[in-house]
DNA sequence: AGCACGCCGACT
DNA sequence: GTCGGCGTGCTC
């Protein structure tokens, strides 16, 4: 454990006058807990160490780049071991506060403080190589300057926007309700300097994006205080990009997400870091970015599952923004159509604030939501030919058609069948590597030829010509995916323009954007795809969404699934019937399902979200799940599932046994995951939940202490089993 | 984690 | 006789 105190940056006032040796410690991007003690050759660097400070050092017979975390007259290290800082960064210093974060982070989630502090730092700042030249342009800002502004308007010839219709909005133009929304946000003026959650709660259409821009407005005092807007995928959502940097004409615009090339992430951060950028937007990777003056954060569709990281640190970067803004004493505001029942329920219990946004600020009605209730087994036309649509979705695309509007088809698969089958002996397209099935792509992004594709390992395969197992020529699909569906629509109206996007079509942000265009220029007739084209996106001509059978997202051991797929179906319809000016516009809802009964549907007929949020609430009291607990997972994968299980099977045994084990806890027994192979490797888990975060985290520490005594960085010794502890879990 | 060192099996 | 498997130890 690391003894500084990062959240103060308190250090033990090292003598750095030329008498004195001075050590730093550093942590470097590793599993591995300590830090490593440098000696610090002030004639050579050129000055005197700080905390903070990006350095390359010499580790083992290479060299790697860390962070200095504490400055020292003294090390415990022998000293004949100890090697010199080879060079530091020529960046800003990540500052005590945003270091302080990501300590927390790392002993919350677990993690060694280099493995979050570095991945926070862009990898183009992170090439020593390169520090020297670099210097020179830092320490000479007209050039730096001057050679941005030319990268900035070569961007915009590249991709001209066109001016988003709601860019540019003030107060006066804001409706009464946002007005008083925004009043109530801005709350008691002398009260800016503190600490508040506020859950704006708006239906979609309701103009949130006003509110909180006017917010962040009006907030932003001094020409150089910073705000951070988190939005889920902002690659799918250039668009709030230009109005973002259309309603602040004055300041500087620095957008974080990872889709951009190395370069752009680099200048974007380090104008972050300087502060020269004001307003920070970005996807969930901003949450962790150094922000030395931040005076407001807006974390938008609060609810929405891509803000919790599923790789490397598993962070949720909602939960990391509400901690920074208390640590900062300053408000975040968390936005949604469809709170997560966390956040909701906070709200309820008034311990965060809450605004509602009930009015649609744009002159459409409220879509009518229908339900299809489909037949028990597919249904077929007179000729056996598989119908993939109900009668009643495909009447309405037709009626559609006819008034020029458009529709959207949403189905959850990406690719053309989820699995190939051979018709003789029933053999199956299993992946070799993983325990699941390789699903059929009609044309790779590769070329034009079919192909088998994991979505789990990534493995691409060639569809065999005949059955591996028996040799039959005819195999068959199971299953439908978007690609199928867009052939099938296509084939029912051959004049209409389909178009496909999912994640597949769109895999470069530049191409996702051409796709979005044909939407909105209107050239599509049908759009078939994922959930993807409904997120941020807002369209005019919409007259129908339908939702190909919505009842596969609930067939999932998740116990969030419901709550996801009504905040999926809420936003989906709100997608319909958004129509600007017209008035006949309203827009219609099909939702495909075997089960139109369930509570989910019943309050989504009524677009209840309240009702809605109230039913789960009281099912998770009743089961004792979050937000009425809080849980962990303890992950354990090796060659064979066996020893994953056995790994932890031995560690509930030594870990529940310790006598000063918190009261509490549960610890459930271990099982395999659901899907038990993976890239070849076979995976088990563990639960562990308690009633309140203190006695889980405390448990939790229990755990992390008995396995790193008897591991080498992630990996076990003896049993060759990797592990890893996962805080706050959300299954995807 | 990443990498070197080190000791036992099937191959040019 | 060697190439290479991965068990163990180390990185300031």
């Amino acid at each position: 454990m690391i003894s500084t105190d990062l959240s103060t940056g308190q250090i033990d006032s090292p003598n750095t006058s030329a008498s004195q040796p001075i050590f730093v410690q550093v942590v470097l991007d590793k599993p591995l807990v300590q830090g490593f003690d440098y000696a610090w050759d002030s004639i050579a660097l050129g000055g005197t160490p700080h905390i903070g400070r990006l350095v390359e050092v010499p580790f083992g017979r290479t060299s790697a780049v860390g962070i200095i975390i504490k400055v020292s007259n003294h090390s415990e290290y022998d000293h004949s071991k100890i090697k010199k800082v080879i060079q530091q960064a020529p960046l800003p210093l990540l500052d005590s506060k945003t270091l302080g974060m990501l300590n927390f982070a790392s002993q919350y989630y677990f993690s060694t403080l280099g493995e979050i502090t570095l991945p926070s730092i862009p990898a183009y700042w992170k090439k020593p190589k390169k520090w020297q030249g670099l210097e020179n342009k830092l320490h000479n800002p007209e050039i730096r300057q001057a050679k941005n502004r030319g990268k900035k308007k070569a961007i915009t010839k590249e991709e001209p926007l066109k001016p988003a219709p709601l860019s540019g909005i003030q107060k006066d133009q804001l409706n009464q309700e946002q007005v008083k929304a925004l009043d109530r946000l801005l709350g008691d003026a002398n009260a800016t300097e503190a600490y508040r959650t506020i859950l704006l709660q708006g239906k979609t259409g309701s103009g949130k994006t006003a509110v909180y821009l006017n917010w962040i407005k009006a907030l932003l005092q001094g020409e150089d205080e910073q705000a951070l807007i988190l939005v889920p995928e902002i690659n799918l959502t250039p668009q709030l990009e230009k109005r973002v940097a259309e309603f602040f004409p004055e300041k500087r615009i620095a957008v974080m997400h990872s889709g951009l090339t190395e370069k752009q992430r680099g200048i974007a951060w380090q104008d972050t870091i300087q502060g020269k950028a004001q307003i920070i937007l970005g996807t969930r990777l901003a949450a962790l970015a150094a922000i030395p003056n931040l005076k407001a954060i807006v974390v938008d569709e609060e609810h929405d599952a891509s803000y919790k990281q599923q790789e490397g640190t598993r962070y949720s970067a909602r939960d990391l923004c509400i901690w920074r803004a208390h640590q900062l004493s300053i408000p975040i505001v968390l936005a949604s159509a469809t709170p997560s029942l966390e956040t909701w329920l906070a709200a309820e219990e008034g311990r965060y604030e809450r605004i509602r946004l009930d009015v649609r600020a744009l002159s459409s009605v409220m879509p009518t939501v229908k339900l299809v209730r489909l037949p028990k087994k597919t249904a077929t036309y007179a000729n056996g030919e598989a119908q993939l649509i109900s009668t009643e979705v495909r009447d309405a695309i037709t009626h559609n058609l006819a008034q020029k509007r458009q529709s959207l088809i949403l189905i959850n698969r990406r690719g053309y069948a989820p699995i190939l089958s051979c018709t003789a002996c029933g053999w199956l397209s299993g992946c070799s590597k993983c325990s699941s099935y390789m699903v059929l792509h009609k044309s790779s992004m590769l070329g034009k030829k079919a192909v088998l594709n994991c979505h789990h390992c990534g493995l691409i395969k060639e569809v065999p010509p005949f059955c591996p197992e028996c040799g039959n020529a005819e195999l068959s699909t199971i299953g439908q995916g978007t690609q199928q569906m867009e052939d099938y629509i296509q084939a029912q109206w051959p004049t209409a323009k389909v178009l496909r996007i999912d994640a597949d079509s769109s895999k470069k942000s530049q191409s996702a954007e051409r796709l979005f265009e044909q939407i909105h220029d209107g050239t599509a007739d049908i759009i078939v795809g994922t959930q993807m084209i409904a997120k941020g996106h807002d369209y005019q001509n919409i007259g129908l969404v339908a939702v190909i059978d919505a009842d596969n997202r609930l067939f999932s051991q998740d116990f969030r699934a419901a709550e996801r797929l009504f905040a999926q179906l809420v936003q989906v319809a709100g997608r319909a019937g958004r129509s600007g000016q017209e008035l006949h516009s309203t827009g219609e809802i099909c939702i495909e399902t075997r089960y139109p009964d369930l509570p989910v549907f019943h309050h989504l007929l009524g677009h209840d979200v309240d009702g809605f949020l109230g039913h789960i609430a009281a099912e998770r009291k009743e089961a004792l799940l979050p937000p009425f607990s809080y849980q962990a997972l303890i992950h354990a994968e090796a060659k064979k599932i066996d020893e994953a299980i056995q790994f932890l099977k031995d560690l509930k045994k030594t870990v529940r046994s310790a006598n000063d084990f918190p009261e509490g806890i549960r610890i459930l027994d271990p099982v395999p995951k659901a899907i038990v192979r993976v890239s070849g490797m076979e995976r088990a888990q563990l639960v562990v939940e308690g009633d309140n975060r203190k006695n889980l985290q405390t448990a939790l520490m229990q755990f992390d202490q008995a396995l790193r005594s008897r591991s080498q960085g992630r990996i076990s010794m003896g049993t060759r089993v990797r592990w890893m502890i996962e805080r706050d879990p959300v299954l995807i």
